[in-house]
RNA sequence: GGCGGUAUCGUCUAGGGGACUAGGACGGAGCCCUCUCAAGGCUCAAACACGGGUUCGAAUCCCGUUACCGCUACCA
């Protein structure tokens, strides 16, 4: 025999309708991360009974924002709604047991009982005025009148369980309304669905959101009334805006697809999620996937809601862009400069190696992806803009700048060959002839280069630049300065 | 209102009765490096919600209080 511990199956149990938010992508990450490091199964289950608000479209977005995370699932993707016979079954059964009984109240019985109540400010429960009819009646006027199924709670004892994540949770069963299971059309509540679902699944670890911590005794109530071996739970907090709610799109971008949109990595993103609400210990942070399934454990996962920090997100990415190799980096900037029509893909290929030096040399300044295209500009357009604030600052005095300018130029003309060593040594000399400071050089060549006064050290972006257009681009910021005269 | 959950720097967190003068990270301030900006290195400011216990000893255990969050549908 193996192990004596079965493999844990475990799932991500998402309703179609919007797109993978950042909570529920973290309730998948926490999922797989657990089924990868126990060797058990991560599956996927859409939870489309909801017909009116379902979307094959959120379908579709939740199997690509899980695809963009990298978290793989495992086996055939279940879609809830193709259950409806064995939820029905399920229900069949709790009603022939007599776990569960038929109620004929209509919505607007019930509707005034909820309102009586809070006249009196009472708490609302239903009364169970239908549980006590004779099986035999309720089975008569069921062949006339519309009614739903509901789960006949235990008057005492209580429902408890131990939590993953929070420890020991009880209710007594005093407190559990008997829930509705199945409706009057005949569908199953959202309860009755999970359970049926997860029993037949044979999922071993209920991973999910806290929201759901009230459903959990009466689901463990239905797992005892249908016979089911349970499950273990593990509730895992919400993510929080900056104002300490409940994230929603008042806080911005909520969807994964959004980050991904502004650049964001999808390796920064899944450990930025990762880091909210679980810690691995040792004080580490900058993780790949496969670091983290190695240090998962449901012993570093947070009792307490987390807020999400967009300016740790784009910390965190610009540590992984860095560390990214520029071959990793290619396929996420290409579109992109294509996009922006910087380059076309032909033009990339023909000088594949320049362009890697290109991504390597620009990719430990930006924090996105975005970044990265912005700074590239220079080193693809023919044309050169200058920066106003740049052009005032460094080339405050015209005159003296074209003159500087003029000078480089000539020896960068000289220059016997083209790299970072042989430039600096031919720039540095320059300004020592001239008695300046090394940097009273650089800056106002930056300009002209770049049309920025920022940019990486000014030999590499020479190297970048190449000789020719190194040329042009001093030409250009001649005739914009007005050529020096000469003698 | 009822039920449930939670509480360490502004934020993410370490901490599991003495190792706490409470550690790391983001963000902030400053310094170093330096041709600019990043990156990197260093320094500083910044927290155990409150009150009672238990104990020789409590951020850590227990009980209250307070605050916040969730649920309280024929939604999921």
């Amino acid at each position: 025999m193996p192990d004596s511990s079965p493999a844990p199956r475990v799932r991500f149990a998402p309703s179609p309708t919007g797109f993978l938010h950042v909570g529920g992508a973290r309730t998948a990450l926490f999922n797989w991360l657990y089924a990868r490091k126990y060797g058990g199964a991560f599956l996927l289950r859409i939870e489309d009974t909801d017909k009116a608000r379902s979307t094959e479209a959120s379908t579709r977005a939740i199997f690509q924002g899980l695809e963009w995370l990298g978290l793989d699932w495992d086996e055939d993707v279940v879609y809830q709604a193709q259950g409806l016979e064995r939820h029905r079954r399920d229900v069949a059964h709790l009603l022939q047991t007599g776990s569960a009984y038929r109620c004929f109240c209509t919505p607007a019985e019930l509707e005034a009982q909820r309102a009586a109540a809070a006249a009196r400010k009472e708490a609302y429960k239903y009364d169970r005025r239908c549980a006590a009819l004779a099986p035999e009646e309720a089975a008569r006027r069921a062949g006339s009148e519309p009614f739903v199924v509901r789960f006949r709670v235990p008057d005492d004892g209580i429902t408890t369980w131990d939590d993953l994540v929070h420890g020991t949770i009880s209710f007594p069963n005093k407190d559990i309304e008997d829930f509705i299971v199945l409706r009057s059309d005949a569908t199953p509540i959202y309860n009755m669905a999970v359970v049926s679902d997860d029993i037949a699944m044979g999922i071993t670890l209920v991973m999910r959101g806290d929201d759901h911590i009230s459903n959990t005794p009466k689901q463990i109530l239905l797992y005892q009334a249908l016979g089911s071996a349970l499950p273990r739970f593990a509730h895992v907090p919400m993510i929080h805006g900056l104002d300490g709610k409940k994230l929603s799109k008042r806080h911005g971008a909520t969807a994964v697809a959004d980050y991904r949109l502004q650049g964001i990595l999808p390796t920064a993103m899944v450990n930025f999620l990762a880091l909210l609400g679980w810690s691995p210990g040792e004080d580490l942070e900058i993780m790949t996937l496969h670091e983290m399934i190695e240090r998962f454990s449901a012993d570093g996962l947070q009792k307490k809601p987390a807020i999400f920090d967009p300016k740790k997100l784009e910390w965190l990415n610009g540590q992984h862009l860095s560390l990214l190799a520029a071959a990793m980096l290619e396929p996420l900037v290409t579109p992109e400069l294509i996009a922006a029509e910087l380059a076309t893909a032909e033009e990339l290929g023909a000088r594949h190696d320049w362009y890697l030096a290109l991504l390597d040399m620009l990719k430990v300044r930006a924090r996105t992806v975005h970044d990265i295209v912005r700074q590239a500009v220079p080193y693809f357009r023919q044309d050169i803009e200058y920066e106003p604030a740049a052009v005032a600052k460094q080339w405050k005095d015209r005159a003296a700048a074209a003159e500087l300018l003029a000078a480089a130029r000539e020896r960068l003309r000289l220059a016997e060959r083209w790299n970072a060593e042989t430039l600096e040594q031919t720039l540095r000399a320059l300004a020592e002839e001239r008695g300046v400071a090394g940097g009273k050089l650089f800056q106002p060549l930056r300009v002209a280069l770049t049309g920025m006064s920022v940019s990486p050290g000014i030999f590499e972006v020479l190297v970048a630049m190449g000789r020719e257009r190194t040329d042009d681009r001093l030409d250009a910021a001649l005739r914009f300065l007005g050529e020096p005269a000469r003698d």
